[in-house]
DNA sequence: CGGCGGCTTGAAAGGCATCAACATAAGTGG
DNA sequence: CCACTTATGTTGATGCCTTTCAAGCCGCCG
């Protein structure tokens, strides 16, 4: 029978921290004081709601987000998407206060530094301040894609960028999709009805395989082909 | 007759420079140097191309830029507007060369920077920090309407979003909309005839009034309600 | 095993694109 | 300054893609 130690808790909890968003700002001794705290999410639980003072950065370490907004209608519309290794929170930065409720799309662990300890940091290690432009610079990029006109557009997009931020060397062109059709529908601006019948084409012309919920691309230069509107 | 004397030309400069973003990176004596030139662009004129290595960021100093990228079919698909105060370039930290050409809409002067003098003057003046993540945040909001589903609902949104980013205490709700409705149409993804009849609509509702390319909002509640998704 | 959320599939309706023709504005050169 | 040319905006008719509504299926969890 394994007896958890302090000892073993803190070699899971670095060993989860060795590709953190936050790891600059962490891993160092001096400086893991910083992060404020490590928050546990179970599936469907808010980080925080819409309106909300904006005070911290989160690091996703395991899991993933939402962002989204209820329209008049009673619609749920999806902001943003953000995963495992990604860093969420700057988008709140300008306005001072969250636009959009934050939600995990499943089990979800984010390590949490507070904004001015965050700009503390990068004033005495301004090394860190490419890194995080760098960072904001690719959220800048995110969902480009949803502009594309045509649905299938939209959802090759979708499935090449979900997957090129997942990926890993282990793992293979092969990844969870960490979310329902209900939620892929609301981020693209699509029915969930259309998400299935165009997948279900993808699965057809063996361009993809589904398996619970988890995505096998088999022809990626045919994906990106239908992304980049060919017909 | 006037004289244009090298103090005129000064006071030109320095009074168009009162509200530019780069105003605290080079109002300053010191550090003017360190921008690196004012680029003059012409209507359609190219500011850079598509695939070209990232150096500069520009702050607009009056004009419009457009981002673009051309689809296999030949369909211009406009990714970013960036109008007068704003800066552009940050989209480009990530990949370090430009996703997109850019181009100027109209008349355009841009100041120039580059990003390593940008850098460098972030870490000698931190309290510059914050200023720039305010403005990349905002940046992440922009399009945030694009997710929007019907056309209406788009073309109200866009025209909130351009008077608000262009509306100054004298203009009053009324502005010069910097761009034909053929790039408005490739920005939100829609056909210029769509725009053309919905604008009509509009006009129709007294909601707005359009003369030349001047667009006058009547009643902001009725299009932030179109915009919300209100039928 | 039974219930529920999520996915699938079909038929009908609707919104927007497309095509076409025209109107108006802007830009050019004589 | 005007005639010509080109770019931009307007309006109508048709067709297609996606939504919507409806019903059934599957897999998961208690």
């Amino acid at each position: 029978m394994l007896i958890i130690t302090r000892n073993i808790i803190y070699l899971m909890l670095t060993s989860s921290c060795i590709q953190c968003s936050f790891g600059a700002f962490c891993l160092n001794k001096a400086q893991i004081n910083i992060i404020k705290k490590e928050r546990r999410l179970k599936k469907n639980e808010l980080l925080h709601t819409d309106n909300q003072p904006f005070d911290h950065l989160y690091a996703i370490q395991c899991g993933a987000l939402k962002t989204y907004s209820i329209d008049p209608m009673g619609n749920e519309l999806i902001h943003g998407i953000y995963l495992k290794n990604e860093i969420y929170g700057y988008d709140a930065i300008y306005k001072k206060h969250h636009l959009f409720s934050a939600e995990a799309l499943s089990e979800t662990v984010v390590c949490e530094i507070s904004y001015s300890s965050f700009l503390e940091l990068l004033q005495k290690k301004p090394e860190l301040l490419h890194l995080i432009l760098y960072r904001m610079s690719q959220q800048l990029t995110f969902g480009a894609y949803l502009k594309f006109i045509t649905a299938p557009q939209r959802l090759a997009a979708f499935i090449l960028d979900i997957s090129t931020r997942l990926l890993t060397e282990q793992s293979q062109s092969r990844f969870l999709l960490p979310m329902t059709y209900q939620d892929i529908g609301n981020y693209l601006g699509l029915a969930t009805e259309t998400i299935s019948r165009i997948l279900s084409q993808f699965k057809k012309n063996r361009i993809i395989t589904i398996e619970r919920k988890y995505i096998h691309i088999l022809q990626t230069q045919l994906l990106t082909h239908i992304a980049d509107g060919f017909k």
